[in-house]
RNA sequence: GCCCCGGUAGUUUAACGGAUAAAACACCAGCCUUCUAAGCUGGCUCUAGAGGUUCGAUUCCUCUCCGGGGCACCA
């Protein structure tokens, strides 16, 4: 049990042995809003109805009765009707360093989520198509939330679903056959798309071009579907084309994987399950699952109040579900898992309802989830791959490396070019991640690329920089030790009594916060909230550095102070990690 | 028309039904011979409206207004 668990426990005995009877719980327990009053606190509005007295007088009465008896608790007050503890900081720095020293990277997990197997589904990208700022979101929130996962317990499985053989594709084929082919039949000498650095980021461009003729050209649309047709056919050289471009874009996602160290357990494809599902149809229609109208295939989910969903369009082309039915299956037979969980946009939310409606008729048993979160806008309106109003992944890496490079220059005049790249490029992605992560998921953002360029304020960068901060003392202590033997945190008890500044009191209160954000953030299934925590402990870390001096102070002091730092860094590299953000020795 | 999400400071966003609604950005005024000024300190300004439930509502319920999205063959 963690630290700040087991004074709460040890607060909530004491009361209940007071009052003669178990009355309150842990999770009555709130904290003030103003860090004078105390540290934790209990509101008694709810004992006093019982107790048939006002609160107030239950909070003053509780006051007396406790007496001193709690032993990590250094005073006992009543504000009204809240009853308010504070801690003992020194009994507080003794076990809480010690945990956090003894479990390091562990710090922070637990056991909630009981071993129960979760798949989570996310960056469902289309080949053939700009990857942007929207799946940059996805990708974020998912990753995150597998780390989330994973800290709490759960067997979490990350897969990919990739769409490879949508009617995007046709538009991207065609329109790379019809403007931008540059070679003869026959001819073997690369195209210019092939000696294009990036052949994935060259496709995007071509999709546009695609996507317009079909919006405005009848003649290009029937050209399109004819593509359409001869790639369903999976032979010739319309379907060689797919192959061969189809991988130039599996090989920009690879990429961004690797640059933003994302894992999957598997990925999956769009055109491995289209033709089981094609063949799955009519078994579901003797079903009576789903049954034709109109010339089309649809479900009808009008008795669960899910509307009517197209399956076959009456030309017999097939719609998501088509594959997604399937598909659903592959990933149960392949992981087991006791809850399926998509992470999707909110705009999918009905469809999605409707398919897991379709899959529990059709005898799935795991829980199906739908992880919704809102979409990325520009400043100017909805991002738009058809208009170009969009904002590429690619462009805003690329911006943010180049400020981060010139950030990193002005500070660093004395680093190597490899050197002030690695950090550029680590300040970059984390930017990217933390930018998507920050606010919860049922928030549109509004993508100002400017914004995002911040280094300063509610940023990856101040988080980054107070973490490089902590180290810099670190290493400032090391050079004048020798330089041979491994500084470890320093947990004898004799030090703990040296840490009497409030900041470095509301510095371990904040450090001992820290599983109850990890578990909330998995209950809730946004990891928003460790964001703000992190946030908010580094201002509370930075607020004491410029009160207090660390290495100048005399010696058990400064040992106690550094623990205190270990602590915290600990904290801040734990909880960036479960964002997906790896932290900078120096910047 | 029905359904879903939102409406909080000039802007972008926080706030398990709890105390005086909080940060960041922007703007103004300060702080580098204490450990990295990508930092710190101070100032300015907010719950769309009306009811209801509650000891207590930004939070829950109802209605209205304003954004955004979704509702059978466009993905």
């Amino acid at each position: 049990m963690y630290t700040l668990d087991a004074i709460k426990n040890t607060i909530i005995k004491a009361i209940n042995q007071t009052l003669g009877e178990n009355k309150v719980r842990v999770s009555d327990l709130v904290y003030p809003p103003d860090k004078e009053m105390g540290d934790i606190s209990l509101p008694c509005f709810n004992i006093s109805k019982e107790l048939g007295k006002t609160p107030a007088e239950v909070a003053q009465s509780l006051v007396s009765g406790l007496g001193s008896t709690i032993d990590a608790v250094s005073s006992i007050n009543t504000a009204g009707p809240y009853l308010n503890f504070k801690i003992k900081t020194t009994s507080l720095a003794k076990d809480l360093i010690k945990e956090t020293s003894r479990q390091s990277h562990d710090y922070g997990k637990n056991k909630s989520g009981k071993k129960k197997k979760i798949m989570l589904e996310y960056s469902n990208a289309n080949t053939h198509k700009e990857y942007h700022v929207g799946h940059l979101r996805n990708i974020s929130y998912g990753d995150a939330l597998n780390r989330v996962f994973t800290a709490n317990g759960y067997d979490s499985i990350p897969v990919s679903y990739i769409n490879d053989f949508g009617i995007h594709v046709a538009k991207t084929l065609w329109a790379l056959n019809e403007y931008f082919k540059d070679q003869e039949p026959g001819d073997n000498k690369p195209s210019s798309a092939e000696a294009t650095a990036d052949k994935g980021e060259f496709l995007a461009e071509v999709y546009v071009k695609g996507a317009q003729e079909s919006k405005d050209n009848e003649t290009a649309k029937r050209m399109i579907e004819g593509m359409m047709k001869k790639i369903e056919t999976r032979k010739g050289l319309e379907f060689e084309l797919w192959q061969k471009t189809r991988d130039w874009s599996i090989a920009q996602f690879d990429k961004i994987y690797t640059e933003l160290d994302v894992k999957f357990e598997h990925i999956f494809y769009e055109s491995e399950y289209i033709e089981a599902g094609k063949k799955l149809i009519p078994k579901l229609v003797k079903k009576g699952i789903l049954k034709e109208s109109q010339g089309a295939v649809i479900a009808d989910l009008e008795e669960f109040d899910l509307g009517v969903l197209v399956v076959l369009r009456s030309d017999g082309t097939a719609t998501y579900p088509v594959a997604d039915i399937p598909l659903a299956g592959a990933k149960q037979k392949k992981f087991k898992a006791d809850t399926s969980a998509y992470i999707v946009d909110i705009a999918q939310s009905l469809y999605l309802k409707q398919l897991f409606k379709i899959l529990e008729l059709i005898g799935h048993k795991e829980e199906l989830k739908h992880l919704a979160y809102e979409f990325v806008k520009l400043p100017g309106g909805a991002m738009s791959s058809r208009t170009g109003n969009i904002v590429s992944y690619e462009e805003l890496k690329q911006k943010l490396v180049n400020k981060a490079i010139k950030e990193t220059k002005e500070r660093h005049s004395d680093w190597d070019e490899e050197k002030i790249k690695a950090t550029a490029i680590t300040l970059a992605i984390s930017a990217m991640k933390f930018e998507m992560i920050k606010v919860s998921a049922k928030a549109i953002i509004t993508f100002d690329i400017n914004k995002a360029l911040e280094f300063s304020g509610y940023t990856a960068a101040y988080l980054l920089y107070t973490v490089a901060r902590i180290n810099s003392i670190f290493k400032k202590i090391e050079n004048r030790k020798q330089k041979t033997e491994n500084r470890k945190q320093k947990t004898e008890n004799r030090y703990f009594d040296k840490l009497k500044e409030i900041s470095e009191h509301e510095l371990l209160m904040q450090i001992s916060k820290y599983p109850e954000v990890v578990k909330r953030a998995g209950e809730k299934m946004d990891p928003s909230g460790i964001s703000k925590f992190l946030f908010e402990l580094a201002q509370g870390f930075n607020d004491y550095y410029h009160s207090v001096p660390v290495l100048k102070a005399e010696e058990d002091i400064r040992e106690a102070r550094l623990a205190l730092l270990q602590s915290t860094k600990t904290v801040l590299e734990n909880g960036l990690g479960l964002l997906g953000i790896t932290t900078l020795e120096e910047m």
